[in-house]
DNA sequence: AGCTATCTTGAATAAACATTCAAAATAAAG
DNA sequence: CTTTATTTTGAATGTTTATTCAAGATAGCT
């Protein structure tokens, strides 16, 4: 007997890494042999095959991407706060110009979630998630008498996950920085009212 | 002398119907000999590689989108009734599944943006174009009576934008039509408001 | 220490890829 | 009709691609 040698979650997070970098499609297998340090043999032994890589990195990022935004609202006193915080921190994402610190969920959404069924299927289900945390926010936020409830918890967080998938386009076409704070400040207003 | 015998909009709108199911990485040069007509050499010829053939896709497709946005507002009595229209066949767009009525310059931002200067530029300028329209209408729609001054048409317009991005994105994940609207609703009372 | 099951290695494979180019075709000019 | 400039054709090119697999290495068990 042997056991595996490779840090799994290592080589997850090098994999994530080189598809935000160059997108799913354009990242070779040489390319993830580099960035993960394995060889082809031992990618295809452990996930099957390019797509499985993506597929399990996928689940790894969001696990992470949720330690993060849990991490985030634990921070601060109140969801109000939590809320402000999370924008702060996407804006900050959004204006870093940095690929690796952007959002492969999305980046897979738009470049695969149409054409593979697997994929979409994962990626639907950790939209769902994220707005059924977010949706928990708001409820929240109006217990604690911070937003009046004039609109369901739920579409709030919809509306909130648009907005924010809207700005991370929005900002790779429009490099702006303040442009992009101002429209997170606007976009936390409408979501709040 | 002897002049080209290919229809170079029909070619540029076959190009943007393959670039659109399958994404610019995926799509192949068979992919394009097939959908275009065009042997190789006469692409390479017309427009100098598979980049520039998307390039001119990219401008072909925002001519036909700005011709369509500007029917939409031509076709309806005032601004805000016009926005209406138009949030509507946002809608539709999305709901409708299907990918030759996706929005291709959105998968060009997503996909190549990042990676590709002169896509880059070409995008960001044909934003802006975007943008500057949708400003002139809210003036119009203040002008009209319609909305109360109180934010800056221009950031009305930006809000807007990253509204139908993210609702685009969004609908790649979730593909509940009602849910799609009701968004859809929200964003133009609040881009409005 | 020796055995064995399992993992790692990386060269080999075959398919797909973007691109080139010389030959053939053809439209316009004379 | 002939000439000429230009386009069209499509096979050939050399790369790059994802994937496989047999040989070698090694960890854990007896």
């Amino acid at each position: 007997m042997r056991s595996a040698e490779f840090d799994r979650e290592a080589v997850l997070r090098a994999a994530m890494n080189a598809f935000m970098e160059k997108g799913y499609n354009k990242t070779s297998m040489q390319d993830l042999k580099r960035a993960t340090g394995l060889h082809p043999g031992s990618i295809y032994c452990a996930f099957e095959n390019k797509k499985g890589l993506l597929l399990a990195s996928l689940e790894q990022y969001n696990l992470d991407r949720s330690d993060e935004l849990r991490a985030i609202f634990r921070d601060q006193s109140d969801a109000l706060s939590g809320l402000q915080a999370y924008l702060d921190s996407i804006v900050a994402e959004c204006v870093s110009g940095d690929p690796t610190q952007s959002c492969l969920s999305q980046k897979a959404i738009n470049e695969i979630a149409q054409t593979d069924e697997q994929a979409q299927a994962v990626l639907s289900q950790q939209c769902i998630m994220w707005q059924s945390f977010m949706k928990d926010i708001f409820i929240q936020a109006e217990k604690e008498g911070a937003i009046k409830g004039e609109r369901l918890p739920e579409q709030r967080a919809q509306s909130l996950i648009v907005g924010i998938y809207g700005l991370r386009t929005f900002s790779q076409a429009q490099k702006d920085a303040d442009v992009i704070a101002t429209l997170a400040n606007q976009l936390l207003r409408d979501v709040c009212r």
